[in-house]
DNA sequence: GTCTATAAACGGATAGAC
DNA sequence: GTCTATCCGTTTATAGAC
C-alpha cells in the first residue's frame, strides 16, 4: 500500500512514466546530440531524466555509458527506417507521377533535416562504437533511385542538389539563398520533367 | 653558451622546432578533429608535440585548453579563407570560360572536402564556443554566385548538387555512386552551358 | 622552456541501506 | 528503484627546481 499515492487503480504510474529506462533512452540521446558522447556524463543523464545526479542510480538500468549510447543510437535508427518506409509507400497511392515526385522530394528533404543530427553523432562516435557501423551504412543505402548516371546524369544530379540544398540549409540555419524548400523542389521537378526523365516508378 | 648546441650560427634551432607554440596548434587541431575538444586531453597534446605527456608543460604556451582550440580553429579558419581567395584568383587568368567554369567547380569541390573536418568540428563546438561563431559564418558568405534564382535557377541547383555530391562522397567513403568527381563536374557544366546559363565572370 | 610533484575537481562505477 | 557513501583513475592546472 506504501505505493498506491502514485498509482492509479490499473497499476499505472500515475506521473506518467513510461518507463526510467525509456525515457533514460530518450534524455540520453538528446543529450549525445548536444554535446557528444564524452562532453555527457552520466550524472547529466541522471539529471535529464529526474534522479538525483552523481548518484549511479542510471546504473540500475544501464550496465554502463556505453551501453546507453549504443541502445539509444539503435533505437534512434529503427525509428528513422520505418518511418522512411512508411512514407515511402504512402506515395504509392498517388497516381499523378509529377505530384509523386514533388511529395518524394518533401519527404527526403524532411528526413534528411530531421535526421541530420543523430547521422552526425553517429559519423563523429564511429571509431568508438564500430557496432554500429552497419546500422550506420544500412541507413544510407535505402532506396536508391535506380535510373542510371550513364542512362541519363539528371537524376543523380538532381538527387545531389536536394541533398546540398538540405546539408546547406542546415549550415545557415534558414533556408538555402532565402530559397523556401517548395521553390526549391518545383525547379527540380521542373527540370526532370522537362527533360523528360521521369524516375521510375516502384512500388515498396 | 648552453644553448650553443642547438643552434647554428644563424641562431635558428637546429631541430627544426618552428616554435613550440605553432607546433601545437597544428598537433593540437588534428586531435580535436580526430577526437573533439572533451575527447582530446592536455596530456594527448604534449604527447603529440615531443612534450612528456603529464607535466602540463603545455601550460608555458597557452593559458588554457579552451584557449588552444580557439586559437587552433581560428588560424585554420584563416588559411581556409586566404587559400580559397588565391585559387579564385588565379581562376582569372583563365579565359575560355567553360574550362573556366570547371575548373571553378573542382577548386569548390576539393574545398569543400578539405575544410569540411574543421567545419564539422566548428559545428559540433560552437555552443560552447560562441566567439568562434562570426569565424564560421563569414567562412561560409565567401564568393556567392550572383546569378539570381528568379532570372534562372539552375546556377543555384548546380551549386547545391556539387555541395550534395561532395557531402555525399565524404559520407559513403567514396565518389558518390561510383562517379568519379570529373564525370560530375563535367555533366554539371554541360547542364550549364546547354540551358546556356553561365555565371558572370567576376575577377578576383 | 621542460620536468617533478602535486593539488583540486571530476567522472565512471559499485556496495549497501532504505 | 532510488539514494548515501565511496573507490579509483583521469584531467586540468599550478608551484617550483633545473
Amino acid at each position: 500500500m506504501t505505493k498506491s499515492d502514485v498509482r492509479d487503480p490499473s497499476g499505472a504510474d500515475v506521473r506518467r512514466r513510461p518507463n526510467t529506462r525509456q525515457r533514460i533512452l530518450t534524455a540520453s540521446l538528446a543529450l549525445f546530440v548536444d554535446r557528444g558522447f564524452d562532453g555527457t556524463t552520466v550524472s547529466d543523464i541522471e539529471r535529464a531524466v529526474g534522479l538525483a545526479a552523481g548518484t549511479g542510480s542510471f546504473y540500475r538500468h544501464f550496465r554502463s555509458k556505453d551501453d546507453v549510447f549504443v541502445a539509444a543510437v539503435e533505437r534512434s535508427a529503427t525509428e528513422y527506417i520505418e518511418e522512411f518506409l512508411g512514407i515511402l509507400q504512402d506515395l504509392d497511392g498517388i497516381d499523378d507521377p509529377v505530384e509523386r515526385l514533388r511529395r518524394d522530394f518533401h519527404m527526403r528533404l524532411a528526413a534528411i533535416q530531421k535526421f541530420d543530427p543523430i547521422v552526425r553523432l553517429m559519423r563523429a562516435e564511429r571509431e568508438r562504437f564500430p557496432e554500429l557501423e552497419k546500422t550506420f551504412t544500412t541507413d544510407l543505402e535505402l532506396d536508391q533511385w535506380q535510373l542510371g548516371w550513364e542512362e541519363h546524369p539528371l537524376p543523380g544530379i538532381v538527387m545531389a542538389a536536394l541533398v546540398g540544398y538540405g546539408q546547406l540549409s542546415l549550415l545557415e540555419d534558414s533556408p538555402y539563398r532565402g530559397l523556401p524548400a517548395d521553390d526549391f523542389i518545383d525547379a527540380l521537378v521542373d527540370l526532370l520533367t522537362s527533360a523528360d526523365v521521369t524516375p521510375p516508378i516502384r512500388k515498396h
